[in-house]
DNA sequence: AATCGTCTGCTTTTT
DNA sequence: GCAGACGATT
């Protein structure tokens, strides 16, 4: 291959770059480049030699991933940039355990529980194990349960106490089901690495070069992993951004990238400050905010682009006339400006905060986006068909077996559910087992046992037909929905025509998915299920058709960039949140504020409200303390709520009366 | 089995 | 203020 060519990175990129071996810590602060790093190292490594399929990539999201992959394959030869492992954690975990899991007593084809389903489990444990006066909330549960997951608190000796109870009950049960969450791909993975040494050296030997990005969120369990994977040679690279860690609430340990030196002695640590997003006042601002947290590794990001306009603080009276200026604004900007819908967003502490704004953008007709809220993967008909599919490879799988197994209506009540469960555990054996028992089958009435009897057959009928060699799948997958009446009855259920509408376009938006994989990658139902699960967004759709005005959290634009940024909502009790001042975190609030700055490219105007709507009643707020911090010779002060009620001046009406005439023209 | 009414209790959510 | 859960009703 023709010698890399580096020319396209500053100083400390390249240095990063070419810092190949041993333990490296990259500091990128907000849009220093990071990803061009990681992706440029991979790519000079391969250009020196090293086979890709030993380097390794890891990542939080697919989205993250995907972008790596593509612009490597840009780089380099896309033949090899394919073969370069790029993946998230789970994702690299379900390859490890899909090869090697036995050796921890669970099946090569064991299921993926996601959200829903544990807590649905571990509900189920609840009212099982506690007592008539015990309560504890499911979802409280799986968060304790998921804690301890992460900061390696194993089964605890004292399950006297009720969460202790259901939390080694939850994992016997999973065990049972032949089934892991997601904490458990980690979690199993460390241990099966430590564990077992023959497994671990074959994972080194692989990969010989490491990189993970947004090292600042990594928990305890993905440093473990890391570790267990390099081997002596020590050659990881992480790159992350202290600042920027806002997920310490998720188990996060900021630790693990303020005390890199303790993991891995000796490393070169490179700072990679220059910021190719921003203008200067707005990163003035930034770094103003985030001087004030105590530990952090010091760095001042600073960018080429002089010039722009300071960054706006604005008072509004209530957050009523805060959507309304905002709206107006930006509707205004778009025509005098010439600027497109997309370059706008809106930036909120809390998902609650934006159901104002849409309905001010759908009153004034502009278009918007949410990012986020609730997923594709949350509806009824994708669970559904997900747990059809779950089925079929893991008779084990309960959870998802009785999700289906009286869906559609097929005659099998709760009742005979129930007994089956009981039976199922008295014979400890899964509950598919059960309903194919004769003993079982000879204690059912004859109508309903001809309705089981019927069930399972028609499951061995579809399992036989996903199994055939060359099989085609999706569409074994789409008789399946039909033929069980499953469509007809969804389509049923639903109460409008939108409704299906939506619903039977989730479903073949599903089932497309799956034909493209099927056909594209050449791989099975299996390998398709444990992606779908794995990934909770329809990235590519949502971003392409989708456009508008982008109305996101502050934690879900992490690693966006917009040219104008619209921060709402800056009022003590909000940002910093209530909650976070009674648990001591009110340093992380810090940094999801410094990271909301930081997305903006060009102008950035951030707003705080007198009055509030809160929980139904009004409330009076006081701005967040964090605007105190930033450097005032950057900003400019103004009350929201006379900018608002002013009339028009000539000139404004003039420009922007001149810009509807340039757009007349152009057409 | 479906539907209605009342009660509760409120961040953020990469996988 | 409103969604989501749960229990009582038909």
């Amino acid at each position: 291959m023709a010698a890399f060519r580096l020319f396209d990175l500053n100083p400390e990129q390249e240095r990063a770059v070419r810092t190949t071996d041993g333990p490296l810590l990259i500091l990128a602060g907000a849009g220093s480049g990071k990803t061009r790093v990681i992706t440029a190292r991979a790519a000079f490594l391969i250009s020196r030699g090293t086979a890709p399929e030993n380097i390794l990539a890891v990542t939080f999201t697919n989205k993250a991933a995907k972008e790596m992959r593509g612009r490597l394959a840009t780089m380099i030869d896309p033949e090899q940039a394919k073969r370069t492992v790029m993946s998230t954690f789970h994702a690299l975990c379900v390859r490890i355990l899909r090869q090697d899991i036995e050796r921890l007593g669970y099946k090569r084809n064991f299921s993926i529980y996601d959200e829903g389903d544990t807590t649905g489990l571990i509900k189920k444990i609840i009212t099982r194990t506690a007592a008539r006066d015990e309560k504890l909330e499911a979802g409280l549960a799986k968060n304790l349960i998921s804690k301890a997951k992460n900061t390696g608190w194993r089964e605890p000796a004292d399950d006297k106490t009720l969460i202790g109870a259901v939390y080694a009950r939850y994992n016997q049960e999973l065990k049972n089901l032949n089934a892991v969450d997601f904490d458990d791909l980690l979690l199993l993975t460390v241990r099966l690495l430590g564990e077992h040494g023959e497994v671990r050296e074959r994972w080194q030997r692989k990969f010989r070069y490491i990189m993970v990005d947004e090292f600042q969120d990594t928990n305890r369990l993905q440093l473990d992993l890391i570790t267990l994977l390099a081997d002596e040679k020590k050659n990881v690279a992480v790159v992350g951004d202290d600042d920027q860690s806002i997920y310490g609430w998720r188990g996060a340990e900021a630790s693990n990238i303020l005390e890199f030196e303790t993991h891995f002695p000796n490393p070169a640590v490179i700072k990679l400050e220059q910021n190719y997003r921003s203008t200067n006042f707005i990163l003035g601002t930034a770094n103003s905010l985030i001087k004030n947290n105590a530990r952090r590794r010091a760095k001042k990001l600073w960018s080429a682009k002089e010039g722009g306009e300071k960054v706006r603080i604005l008072a509004m009276p209530d957050d009523q006339q805060e959507a309304a200026l905002i709206v107006g604004e930006i509707h205004s900007r778009k025509i005098t400006e010439g600027l497109k819908w997309e370059d706008f967003a809106i930036l909120f502490r809390m998902n609650a905060q934006s159901r104002l704004f849409e309905t001010t953008f759908r009153d004034m007709k502009i278009p918007y986006r949410v990012v986020g809220g609730n997923s594709f993967f949350d509806s009824r008909e994708i669970k559904d068909v997900l747990a059809y599919a779950a089925c079929l490879m893991n008779a084990d799988d309960d959870v998802s077996l009785l999700r289906i197994v009286n869906t559609p209506a097929r005659g099998i009540s709760d009742g005979t559910v129930e007994k089956a469960t009981t039976a199922s555990i008295h014979a400890r054996c899964s509950v598919f087992a059960i309903l194919r028992d004769e003993e079982f089958l000879a204690t059912l009435t004859a109508r309903t046992r001809g309705a089981v009897e019927k069930f399972t057959s028609f499951l061995d009928d579809m399992d036989l037909k996903m199994h055939e060699p060359l099989a085609n799948q999706p569409g074994v997958l789409r008789a399946l929905l039909t033929d069980s009446g499953y469509l007809t009855d969804l389509q049923r259920t639903c109460k409008t025509p939108e409704e299906w509408l939506k619903r039977e376009q989730n479903i073949r938006y599903l089932l497309d998915d799956f034909q493209s994989y099927h056909d594209g990658h050449g791989k099975g139902l299996r390998e398709w299920l444990d992606a779908m699960l794995l990934r909770h967004e329809r990235e590519e759709e949502k971003e392409e058709e989708v456009s508008g005005v982008t109305l996101i959290t502050l934690h879900a634009s992490k690693g966006l960039e917009f040219p104008h940024v619209h921060l709402i909502g800056c009022e003590e009790g909000v940002l910093p949140h209530e909650r976070s001042k009674l648990e001591g975190t009110v340093d992380e609030e810090r940094r999801l504020l410094y990271v909301g700055i930081t997305r903006a490219k060009q102008t950035l105007a951030i707003t705080w409200c007198r009055n509030r709507t809160k929980y139904g009643s009004a409330v009076s707020c006081a701005p967040s303390t964090f605007l105190k911090e930033l450097d005032p010779d950057l900003i400019e002060r103004h009350d929201g709520g006379e900018l608002l009620n002013k009339p028009v001046t000539q000139e404004k009406a003039t420009a922007k009366f001149g810009a509807i005439l340039d757009m007349l023209g152009k057409l």
